[in-house]
DNA sequence: TTGAATTGATAGCTTAAAACTATAGATATG
DNA sequence: CATATCTATAGTTTTAAGCTATCAATTCAA
């Protein structure tokens, strides 16, 4: 790569100075060597840069637009080490983050409002799909980060963020609007429920909960939001099974529904931040995913409220 | 200089291929080379570029930054490449052009439309100085060039650019205005001669001619101007002596003024473009000669209609 | 589960670049 | 005319960069 770094900074101090000798103390190296690496510079440039002489150095005319841009280079190498100074061990940078439906836009709005307060410096781009993608795009390298539930993948570090327990939201009119307190997992023998597409992570986990209670899935309609499962339980067309921070902050907010835990262990799911295990960024990865448990917290906190 | 060129550009390479081997290949280099200087180049800045793993190499977040920064600098070097072949062996860039104060206003308002018509990358800028300083900057490299008379200095060449004769100047009332056609030597003997001060090219001229004539040089008042001498004669102070471009192109124009040309051999002075002959632009200040000889011809042709 | 294929890292050696010392050549200056 | 002050050149040493060969890790397929 001709012209160096190195020839380049000589000839601004040959500018600088207006002798050989100077610039190369300025440089800390010898005279010799800076008058050949200019004169080679000169050679690969094919422009005489400066007129030598009894009086020193003389940049030539042509040469001053030349002097100038590489001052230009200089002070932007610069600044690309100060940069790399800077945004190291703090998380910096725009990290892409790749989130499950069910749990972005429930929790990242607080989530990169808080990051942007502690990390004024660090942006997150954020892009929504399904588990099986995220994990995919996480393998390739066009993640660097996703959100979702840990299961064990090879190859991936993950960090749980939450337990999400699971609740059934239905019309007011309907049975299970009657009781109070938790639901029990007999209470959900012979219901509908309403879920999430294939390939939606919660749809694995309400598979599971209508194996064990002897509920079904409809497949009347699969959703492709929680908005509009909530919506489809609250015309009556079901049990809508929703993870906690959704039923908490969004659905208990709906008065045409009865938001009810479900009482049983394997009702919840684990939603972890995951990153591969070759990514060197694990320190910054885990203050993020502790900032994240905390957002998450608070969040539950206060629907409880 | 660290990081190097080459490392940064090994750098964007393997963002661009996003592996080691790849980006080596577009390099022309080995693996092995460019494996172990993006490794000095982490060390070197602190931080950790790229994440390595069986998928290749993906470009950490924190650096992206970095890749970005990386970019510029390397099309800013090929920017300064490409400005280093356009600016060679044509006139170009800035020049810095010291001219004697007896031709500049006459000469260069021509000349510098003429030089921007025909180069419109290059600029001169103008110091007008009596001859002396002028030859003391060009010296000491704070000009490039100067428009002055060729006197035998050390050191530089010179190209003539015109020969001026001298002409005299005086009130319509005035012994000399009576006759017609050139001024011989002898008319001039015992009259009172006009000038510009010390150090002024033109005062040795004038000296000479004196000598030669039996007049006198006027103590009363000496010059800083040709149009102060001029305005000196106008009033009846005696005989201005001035040279050509300035008699036929300014005080012809005074109808308060009898101007004629002195007809002697020692009655003039060469004007010639001079310059360090340790300068590498010989060609191109010879090109710029040529050109400034051509205005001043045409300025005397025109002035001659 | 093993074996081929692919990826980057490491070791050892070679080549090329850069630097140094010493000195020559050129040119102002006293 | 000697001297001081520049830059260039020659010869050598040191440092950096590059290469080949090989390894270790991991994936993918049989």
């Amino acid at each position: 790569m001709r012209p160096t770094l190195k020839q380049l900074q000589y000839l601004v101090a040959l500018a600088d100075t207006g002798k050989f000798g100077d610039a190369a103390k300025l440089s800390n190296v010898s005279q010799p060597s800076l008058s050949t690496q200019l004169a080679d510079m000169e050679v690969e440039l094919g422009i005489t840069l400066v007129e030598r002489g009894r009086h020193g150095a003389i940049i030539t005319p042509g040469a001053e637009n030349i002097v100038r841009k590489a001052r230009l280079i200089l002070s932007a190498v610069e600044e690309l080490k100060s940069a790399a100074r800077k945004g190291n061990g703090i998380l910096s940078g725009r990290m892409r983050l790749g989130v499950i439906p069910s749990i972005g836009p429930y929790l990242l709005p607080s989530a990169t409002k808080r990051l942007h307060e502690l990390f004024p410096e660090f942006r997150i781009s954020i892009h929504e799909e399904r588990a099986v993608e995220l994990e995919a795009q996480l393998r390739e390298g066009r993640l660097d980060i996703i959100i979702s539930t840990a299961e064990d993948h090879a190859n991936v570090s993950n960090f749980p963020l939450i337990t999400e327990e699971l609740w059934v939201c239905v019309a007011p009119d309907h049975d299970l609007a009657s009781g109070k307190g938790p639901v029990s997992l007999g209470d959900l023998e012979g219901v509908s429920l309403l879920s999430l597409g294939k390939g939606h992570n919660l749809n694995f986990g309400i598979r599971e909960l209508a194996r064990q209670s002897g509920a079904f899935v409809s497949h009347e309609y699969e959703g492709t939001s929680l908005d509009a499962i909530r919506q489809m339980a609250a015309m009556g067309a079901g049990v809508a099974v929703l993870p906690s921070l959704y039923a908490l902050v969004e659905a208990r907010r709906d008065e045409a529904l009865v938001v009810r835990k479900i009482n049983h262990a394997s009702a919840r799911r684990e939603i972890s931040l995951i990153w591969r295990d070759t990514s060197p960024m694990r320190e910054e990865m885990e203050q993020l995913a502790g900032i994240l448990r905390e957002v998450a917290e608070d969040l539950v906190l206060r629907a409880n409220l």
